[in-house]
RNA sequence: GGGGCCGUAGCUCAAUUGGUUAGAGUACUGGACUGUCGAUCCAGUGGUUGCGGGUUCGAGUCCCGUCGGCCUCGCCA
């Protein structure tokens, strides 16, 4: 039907016939001559109808819409001059129709591709396809099939073996939400979606590939968040006789290769490291964005021998205060933004209050508290918060983990909107030595913080009985620009330490057998020691194109509440078909 | 489950302290125009202000509920 695409034509095909199939862009009719822009995904061309082809061509191309599709035979033209349009990269030539074909008319269009304001996101959602024919969405999702490319290569090159593990699984104990899926022929039984192939990578390691790798879909019933869909595609590897440096020298080049053929970045390699209790001091998160500073400053022992009450409280109950230092920002948080941020700490993260000061002229600190302090102490916090004329000072004084995470998120927001960092950089690293459990404060026992396979560093074996909290685990985040790109952990190949660990976690050798059953089998048949790694493909794409929303670089997504507005799934379905799984609906309270 | 923002013409938005007939741009329809490229010019159609209730002489505006979208805490081994 067409001999080329919207973007390709030159001055070199000048005098030459052309078929061109695509869209109308837009339509400038001047009632003697018609321009056409005729778009595709390659670009978009001008395509005009001129007496010299007849009046009824003029009368069809005067009568087209945005969003018809049409096909157009005509003569390729150098434009006339003063009519070059540098802005297309078609702009030297136009094509003078000879034939138009409306291949598809189409109704109005509730919002166009070319048109300068984005519709709201909801209706961009119902129409997907017009949402996907602007040339953002299509550079974004052009850019995910490369970035796709470029890692089954590099796997390819490197004897990874792409096996596809089943969608239909069982559900596991811990972790996520499962979705489910009821069995026709058990009724009352149902598969799983898989949260990540874990297991089955894990048994494929029993089996002697040592080298697996999978692009996967994965699914997590939880809330949705900008970063967060309810299935998602995760690049999933694991390797057999290694330790954590070959997997993270692994992805280490993979990461580099992509930068360089995305973006045009030379990583250097290898990426920094940084221990997980680290990052909690220096930043208060496990994934710091290490494009810029502020980092978390430590003022316990000075509240610790002051009088004010508030900073008393927390160091005479175990807590600590810490604070950060916005350089030169006091000046642009006004009282008013001030109580925001407070209201923000104390709704989002459990913060009893935010304390600030002001560096005025001379590094004297003002706030409304500053009387509570004598001079000279003031003076040493302003030293130790390293305070120069015009910084705001901010703390909180709380328990380890409010400090933690209220300064994490106040970090997060002063980063952003002071614009301390450049956007279109690229800063990756790694986290690693996570610790083996956390405590969960509701039912006072211990989780795995990554997964119960995860295998605790050599040294610190001696530890999960006596001081669990203590035991760091062979485990490693990829950070990007402050956010959790990917994680993995080397794996318990031992029975015994597996069992283990099990116990500590409270999982009785019963439920263990049971849901992981040949998992603890298999690992009795030769188990190599093994190790891998996931990374969110989604959340890749999203940090390497720098937008904000993973549904950007997701060509269906679900909203917040996981619906799809385009399908409208979730849907009823038919009684028949509930009876055939042996499900009635309950009606909901 | 909690907190917050938003919902006005097909679309993007405006509408003074609660005050006359809810406006603009764009799209759409009709007309003019042979060099535009966000074409231009003229005219026109288009509204249950998401939905339901309340307060008021009077509600797009205030209150309550509800539906939908987004951000976020919890949650996400």
């Amino acid at each position: 039907m067409r001999t080329h695409t919207c973007g390709q034509l030159r001055a070199e095909q000048i005098s030459q016939t052309v078929k061109l199939c695509g869209w109308v862009d837009s339509a400038r009719d001047h009632g003697g001559a018609v321009f056409l822009d005729l778009r595709d995904r390659y670009g978009k061309t001008q395509v005009v109808a001129s007496p010299e082809g007849g009046d009824s061509l003029v009368q069809a191309a005067s009568r087209l819409r945005s969003e018809d599709v049409i096909r157009v035979v005509g003569r390729v033209e150098q434009r006339p001059p003063g009519t070059v349009n540098t802005k297309l990269p078609t702009g030297e030539i136009e094509v003078r129709i000879q034939e138009l074909e409306v291949l598809n008319k189409s109704k109005t269009a509730p919002f166009t591709p070319g048109q300068a304001d984005l519709p709201n996101e909801d209706l961009r959602l119902k129409y997907r396809y017009l949402d996907l024919r602007r040339p953002q969405m299509q550079k974004t999702l052009l850019l995910r099939s490369r970035m796709l490319e470029i890692i089954r290569a590099y796997f390819a090159e490197r004897q990874f073996v792409d096996v596809e593990t089943p969608f239909l699984g069982r559900s596991t104990p811990e972790g996520a939400r499962d979705y489910l899926v009821a069995s026709r022929v058990f009724p009352g039984r149902f598969y799983a979606l898989p949260q990540s192939p874990q297991l089955y990578k894990q048994i494929l390691m029993v089996a002697g590939y040592d080298r697996y790798v999978q692009i996967a879909r994965c699914f997590r019933d939880e809330d949705l968040r900008a970063d967060r869909q309810p299935e998602f595609t995760q690049l999933d590897l694991e390797m057999s006789f290694v330790d954590a440096e070959d997997v993270i020298g692994m992805i280490d080049g993979l990461i580099a290769r992509l930068a360089k053929a995305v973006l045009d970045i030379d990583l250097a390699l290898p990426l920094p490291r940084m221990t997980y209790d680290e990052a909690m001091a220096r930043f208060g998160h496990d994934a710091p964005d290490l494009r810029f500073g502020m980092e978390l400053v430590d003022c316990t022992d000075l509240a610790r021998v002051c009088e004010f009450r508030v900073f008393r409280q927390a160091t005479d109950t175990g807590g600590y205060v810490r604070g950060i230092n916005a350089q030169g920002a006091a000046s642009q948080f006004s009282r008013k933004r001030l109580d925001e941020l407070t209201e923000y700490v104390k709704q989002d993260f459990g913060a009893r209050g935010l304390a600030w000061f002001r560096v005025e002229s001379e590094g004297k600190l003002w706030s409304p508290i500053a009387k509570n302090f004598p001079d000279s102490w003031l003076a040493e916090l302003a030293e130790r918060m390293q305070a120069s004329p015009g910084d705001l000072l901010l703390f909180v004084a709380d328990r380890w983990d409010v400090t933690c995470k209220a300064l994490a998120g106040l970090r997060k927001r002063l980063g952003s909107e002071l614009k301390c960092y450049d956007p279109a950089q690229l800063h990756c690293s790694w986290v690693v030595e996570f610790p083996m459990f956390e405590r969960d404060q509701e039912d006072e026992r211990w989780v795995a913080m990554h997964h119960p396979f995860t295998a605790p560093r050599p040294q610190d074996l001696p530890l999960l009985e006596t001081e669990p909290a203590r035991a760091r685990a062979q485990a490693y985040d990829l950070v990007i620009n402050g956010s959790e790109a990917g994680g993995g952990t080397i794996r318990i190949h031992d029975h015994h330490l597996q069992q283990r660990v099990f116990d500590l976690l409270g999982i009785p050798p019963e439920l263990a057998e049971e849901r992981f059953g040949f998992l603890l089998d298999a690992l009795q048949y030769g188990a190599p020691p093994h190790g891998g790694i996931a990374l969110g493909i989604d959340r890749c794409v999203m940090l390497f194109s720098g937008r904000d929303s993973i549904r950007e670089c997701i060509a269906f997504p679900k909203t917040q509440r996981a619906m799809d507005l385009m399908t409208e799934a979730p849907g009823e379905v038919d009684g028949r078909q509930l009876d055939e799984l042996g499900l009635r609906v309950l009606p909901m309270i």
